[in-house]
DNA sequence: TTGTTTGCAAACCTTTTGCACGTTA
DNA sequence: TAACGTGCAAAAGGTTTGCAAACAA
């Protein structure tokens, strides 16, 4: 039902490409954190970083699967767990029970998503105002805030136009 | 690790105040969308409007046996989905994997969380420039929003000051 | 070598579903 | 009474954990 397709909209999402150093940077926080670049790390490390959305741990799985890369469920979940306490990925959640990750840059530069209700499809945004915005209500409360996360539903243009109900 | 208190920031969280008729909203709701009242939907009704923050299900059915109430879990959880359906109640994901919900104005009034990493506070907030954008955004995307969900992760005040890190 | 990573399988938890029984209108 | 709602138990995911084997440094 939900398939998360994160479509390319074309002017505004340039996700893949901001991702360039991505690899290096994971590199780099494992290693200084005292930690050892096994193959299941690899592997899905350079997984996510082809992808142009945000992938569920079983969907990463079954990629590699698909790509003769044979790592364990386990391994992937373990590692996706590591990765997002190292802030080099960022956690998504969509609400429908399956938690989603996409790779995060250093620069704290993200974006959020957008879930159509009738097809599923899925789409990345950025807003500086929202982040801003964010900001102040997280100081107003006292919080130093680390993460957030924003997911907007509703129906998407096309669906709209589809089924006007 | 988790645990949901919501804490009552007395000054702004006038959540439980606001709930008043929202009992009456979902016998209205229920009736004019040609459905029964019977016991499993009154019984988590009546406990989420006595709540003063969103509550998972297993929560919900939990509170409800400590009170003597005999339901289901299955029924929670039929409950909820028809409830969210209607627009009755908001679910609510902070993701742990577990869905949580709470009483759903139905003038759309409503409010967001900020989750403590440390202590697992939550805590409400409303803010009037953040809806504001988050309109402006789905405009902006073409999508007829009808939900959305804001959640802010960081350090409270409180574990700020206790732990310095 | 030696502690870290990994894979497998089993365990866990939350949520969903099938079905017979109970209830509402 | 006829359709709808509920409870129970089983099933279905997604995610975590224990443990022994494989591996990186």
């Amino acid at each position: 039902m939900l398939h998360t397709d994160c479509g390319p909209r074309d002017d505004e999402n340039r996700y893949r490409l901001a991702v360039g150093g991505w690899r290096e940077q994971v590199e780099t926080g494992l290693v200084s954190a005292g930690l050892r670049r096994g193959g299941a790390r690899r592997a899905v490390v350079e997984y996510l970083a082809r992808q142009d959305c945000c992938r569920s741990a079983q969907e990463i799985h079954e990629g590699l699967r698909e790509a003769g890369v044979r790592v364990g469920i386990a391994s992937v979940y373990r590692v996706l767990d590591l990765l997002a306490e190292l802030r080099l990925v960022q956690r998504v959640d969509f609400g429908d029970g399956t938690a989603r990750y996409e790779p995060l840059e250093a620069d704290g530069h993200h974006h959020h998503h957008v879930v159509c209700r009738d097809c599923g499809r899925v789409e990345a945004f950025e807003d500086a105002r929202l982040e801003d915005t964010l900001v102040d209500v997280a100081e107003r409360l006292g919080y130093a805030m680390e993460t957030h996360e924003v997911v907007l539903h509703g129906a998407c243009g096309t669906c709209r136009s589809e089924a006007p109900a």
